[in-house]
DNA sequence: TATTAAATGCAACTAAGTTGCGTAAAATAT
DNA sequence: ATATTTTACGCAACTTAGTTGCATTTAATA
């Protein structure tokens, strides 16, 4: 199974023409097998002591997964960032849930972000973060 | 000018039948004369020195006051906690833009979150939050 | 005016993310 | 296959935002 996110992942770094690493394969493998949105805290610990990367690198590959559309940034109320690939949802304009109880951030991949009026004069809109809050269905 | 939004304060605090100290109805007022959320190192400069309020005071007014429902929290990007009244706005249901540029957060009162399609089954939505991302009118 | 419960201030702490710089390792050229 | 050259990595030290515990002050009340 992870063998296979594995070889997903060092395909789609290969696409991105920079360089495949270590790991950013383990970090966008990590991402592909995981239905939600995770941080990187969590990620660290999905890494195990074994194939451990440093902190800071661990921040590095997940902004670069980001800048180069591979993954994209969720954010929440409680300062963390999370992570996820973006392989599965149309890029942008896409919403998540957050659970007030458990914090956890899944995408709503269906649920496609609207908004009803136009912006203030002037105003450009590159993308729309959707947020529904609320509580997942372990904790209602 | 500043005098009616404290005056104007002091009786949505007293509304809510919790003390009226200095603090909140300073804060308070500070919001209540602001269009756009503020983030909290925003707030300590607006104080003054004169007027200032301890870092952690000034954390659990604003806290207090989501709690009470007369500001609430505007989540974004930059780890940032940014506070706004909820005086012009529905109480929840409405959208934020965030300047890609300046980091501004503006709320876009005629905005109405929408999303098209319902949830997974077995969660509960209490609350949407919407943040369209861009560039706003001055650094457009 | 005295009492008391709640809010404030201080100091020390935590958690998340950042910066600078020397070292290691991909990719490329030889 | 090996040397060279980027580019990424690891480490240490730092910053920023928010938190906790506890002693002190202050708003409400009796």
């Amino acid at each position: 199974m992870l063998t296979n996110f594995y070889e997903q992942a060092e395909e789609m770094i290969r696409h991105t023409g920079d360089r495949i690493t270590r790991g950013r394969v383990l970090v966008l493998s990590i991402l592909l097998a995981e239905k939600k949105a995770i941080s990187h805290h969590e990620i660290e610990e999905k890494l195990g002591d074994d194939s451990a990367i440093n902190r800071v690198t661990l921040y590095r590959i997940l902004e670069w997964l980001n800048k180069k559309d591979l993954a994209h940034k969720v954010i929440s109320g409680d300062r963390k960032w999370r992570f996820r690939t973006n392989i599965y949802t149309g890029l942008h304009q896409h919403a998540h849930f957050k659970c007030s109880i458990c914090a956890a951030v899944t995408c709503l991949s269906d649920v496609k972000a609207k908004y009803s009026s136009p912006l203030p004069p002037g105003y450009q809109s590159h993308e729309v973060e959707l947020t529904v809050k609320g509580l997942c269905a372990e904790c209602a």
